[in-house]
DNA sequence: ATAGTTTCTTAACATAGATCAATGCACAAC
DNA sequence: GTTGTGCATTGATCTATGTTAAGAAACTAT
């Protein structure tokens, strides 16, 4: 099974050529997984990172109350694991879900220790990832703190106008933190905004 | 001027006896902040870290329509940067003012860099400390997702006691994503609750 | 095609929390 | 002491968003 843009993925945000890298990927197992099936649930210990070759994941977590709430989606070309259950070896509070027929590169637990070990910049690389995901973490709370529900979905929109067509608006929804009732309402006003001017 | 209390986080993390981190120390400086004075303000590109030896700071935005959102309290042996600014080399969304009289150990930007060389072990919990980080915002996205007002103060009190008598119940309000007006009645309710048992 | 899900929209009503405005306390300055 | 200045509380009202319920539309599977 090809693992194109992975092993493409990882030697060029290292600067090494492929075959350099290919020992190391050859490492990791594929996986092809079918829309719904999971890749992690909760209370499962995350022993992976998920690498998307093709397809889209989601990530999510169920509240007391029996709400979702969508932590990411995860498509193409992106790399979803549970941070927190794989670094403390917790139980993960989320799952990880195929919302498309997906293939997957299944990177082990352990695969940090390895390319430290053989790459040199490797390090730097992760440390860039980890920064990435804290900006991109911080500036959601900024805007769950600071904007509107219409702020956020235009937000979104912005962000990621690939996704928007790809899954339900129910789980837009879940993502921006209102009903899928809600998000209708957003939609609509801003069609009509839209309309008058 | 003594730097008693970083010497001793630093070292007891590292596993390092404190003479043999006293010269990275050395070229850190330390500096006396009056109540009120910033350490960091918007739009500043933020080159340090800040470790709190006695004192508290408070770290915020101030959003497009002029709310201010603190972003976090850090007491006495915390640790505080901007990140994103560093990292990315951008400006920084963000204040660090002093909330109390403080004595704080500026941590030059290099330092990570530095610490790397000459400390094997300190990458790892360099590492550490961003993992630690990506739980905490999560954690907190979780709350803003799917938590009532209430429940994010009762989250609060449980987990900062020690804060929310050293600083206004404005700014616990502006932590909590509430007003203070929002927050009295919390906290009204819960009192009355309390009563009736 | 038909029936069966799932998703989306709409509307009426409910509610948490915001806003506005007034009052009462503290504690600091003089 | 008196006079400020910031902080907390309270009440009245307002608004964004949730809830419930129903029907329409889209998609799936037989």
């Amino acid at each position: 099974m090809s693992s194109g843009k992975f092993l493409t993925y990882i030697a060029s945000h290292l600067n090494r050529d492929e075959a350099e890298i290919s020992s190391i990927v050859a490492s990791c197992s594929f996986k092809n997984v079918k829309k719904g099936s999971y890749l992690l649930q909760a209370n499962e210990h995350c022993n992976h990172g998920f690498f998307v070759e093709t397809g889209l994941l989601r990530q999510y977590s169920i509240d007391k109350k029996g709400k979702e709430h969508t932590i990411s989606f995860v498509p193409e070309d992106w790399f979803v694991t549970d941070r927190d259950s794989v670094f403390f070896n917790r139980p993960s509070k989320y799952f990880i879900q195929a919302q498309e027929d997906s293939q997957v590169v299944l990177i082990d637990q352990n695969y940090e220790k390895l390319m430290s070990e053989k790459i040199p910049n490797f390090a730097e690389f992760n440390n860039r990832l980890l920064h990435n995901h804290i900006s991109q973490l911080q500036e959601r709370i900024d805007l769950l703190l600071g904007a509107t529900a219409k702020e956020r979905y235009l937000h979104f929109i912005k962000m990621y106008p690939d996704i928007l067509l790809r899954v339900p608006q129910t789980m837009v929804a879940s993502y921006l933190g209102i009903t899928p009732e809600g998000l209708s309402r957003v939609r609509k006003d801003l069609a009509l905004k839209n309309f008058k001017k």
